[in-house]
DNA sequence: ATGGATATTAGACTGGTCGTCTATAAAATG
DNA sequence: CATTTTATAGACGACCAGTCTAATATCCAT
C-alpha cells in the first residue's frame, strides 16, 4: 500500500545548516524530563516526546539504546542539575547556614508554582515506580538521594559550626529526614496544588533542629 | 481460524456453586488492590490483574464501566482499609495515645518487610501519578489523606489531654505533617528495600512533639 | 412448569500505542 | 571517489484498553 512513488519526505542524514545546529540528542533529554517530571517513566510514551521535539523514533533509538538507558541518563542529567542548584544555595555564603537551607526551599516553592504543579522531582517519582521499573534505577536513585543527603549535611554541618543548631545534632540523620519527608511533601503538593503541603513541611524541620 | 468445532471452554453464566461463592467482583478488586500498591495505575495492563484471577475482559466490564472507574472504587475500598486499621490503633484503650501511634507505626512497619518492601500506600502511588492519572482520582485521594489526617489529630488531641503533648500543640498541624513525611518514607523504604527510612522519619517525629 | 428477562462469562475485534528494526541518505574519512 | 559513519524515515510486531456479540445459567411471573 505504500507503493506511492512521490514521497515527499526525506529520510537520511540531513543536510548541515550552518545556522541552526540543533542538537537533537539534547533536545531530547530536555523534553524527556519535562515530560517524565510531570508523568513519570511508565506513563510516558515515547511518541509524547518524539512529537513534542519533532523527531521520528530513528533518530531517538540512533541516540540512545532503549528507553531504559534513556531514563537512566535522565536521572544523571536531573541529578546533576540539581545538585548544582543545591550548591549554589548550599555555600552562598553572604547568607547564613539555615537562612542558605530556606533559600532553597523557597527556591523550590517557586519552581513549582510556576509549573502548576504539574511537575514534581524526577528521583521521587520514578522511585515510587520503582515497582514498574527495571532493577537498573534502584541504585542509581538511590544514589543520587544519597548525594543529596551529603550536601545538605554539609551544610547542616556549617550551620552547627555556626551554632545555629546544637553540636550534638545529627546533620547526617537530620539530612536524611529532611529529603525522606521533603519528597513526600512534593507528593503532596502536586496532589493538591497547593505550596501548603512544602509549608508545613519545612516549618516542622525547623522548629524541631536541636537549637544551640 | 477459530472454526474448531470442539470448543471445550464453556461460556455463559456459570452454575451455582453453594459450597464455593466466588465473587468474581470481590476477587478482582482484590487483586487490582495486590497489583496497583506494587506498580501503580498507569503500569498495570488489565490483563495482569484478569490473568491473575483467571476472569476474562467480558467479566470485568460487567463489574466495572471502566479501568478508571475500577481505580476510584480500589481507592475508596483501601482508604477504608486502612481507616479501620487506624482506628483499631488510635482507639486502642490500652495504650497511651502516643503510644498508639507507635503501634501502628509498628504495624505498618511490618506490613513493608512481610511483602519484601514491593507494596507501598495504593494512595500515595496513584497521588504520584496524578500527572498521568484522569482528574477524577484528585479529590479522592485528597479526601482520603484528610480522612486519615483527622484521625491521626483526634489521637493526638487524646495525646494532648494526657499530658503527653504541650496543650499548645497544633493537633491538626501536627497530622498534616505526620503523613506528608510518612508518604515519604514509605517511597524510600521501597526504593532501598529497607524500614530505616520509616524509622527515620517516625523517631524525628516523636522528638520533635512539643513535650509538656 | 415454562418461557421470557436478567445476570454472568467467553473471547474476538478495533483502534491505538510502544519499542525495535531495517532501509535510506548525507557527511566524514582517507 | 569509495568506504565508513552518522542521522533520519517510517514500517513492523507485540501488546493493551475498551467494546461488542454470543452463549448460557438463574430468576421471576404467570
Amino acid at each position: 500500500m505504500d507503493t506511492h512513488p512521490t514521497s515527499p519526505r526525506r529520510r537520511g542524514r540531513p543536510p548541515k545548516q550552518r545556522d541552526e545546529l540543533v542538537d537533537t540528542r539534547a533536545l531530547l533529554l530536555r523534553a524527556g524530563l519535562e515530560v517524565l517530571t510531570e508523568k513519570g517513566f511508565s506513563a510516558t510514551g515515547l511518541d509524547e516526546i518524539l512529537k513534542q521535539v519533532g523527531v521520528p523514533k530513528g533518530s531517538f533509538y540512533h541516540y540512545f539504546d532503549s528507553k531504559e538507558a534513556f531514563g537512566l541518563e535522565l536521572v544523571s542529567l536531573y541529578g546533576a542539575f540539581f545538585a548544582k542548584k543545591l550548591d549554589r544555595h548550599f555555600h552562598n555564603h553572604t547568607l547564613s547556614p539555615l537562612a542558605r537551607v530556606r533559600a532553597f526551599i523557597d527556591d523550590a516553592k517557586d519552581g513549582m508554582a510556576r509549573y502548576g504543579y504539574r511537575r514534581g522531582c524526577l528521583i521521587g517519582n520514578l522511585g515510587q515506580e520503582m515497582g514498574a521499573l527495571p532493577e537498573s534505577f534502584r541504585l542509581r536513585l538511590h544514589g543520587t538521594f544519597k548525594d543529596w543527603q551529603d550536601r545538605l549535611a554539609g551544610c547542616l554541618n556549617a550551620a552547627r559550626q555556626a551554632n545555629e543548631i546544637a553540636d550534638t545534632a545529627d546533620v547526617d540523620q537530620l539530612a536524611a529526614f529532611f529529603w525522606i519527608g521533603w519528597e513526600g511533601a512534593v507528593l503532596r503538593a502536586k496532589l493538591e496544588q497547593s505550596l501548603s503541603p512544602l509549608d508545613t513541611f519545612a516549618d516542622h524541620f525547623f522548629t524541631c533542629l536541636p537549637r544551640r
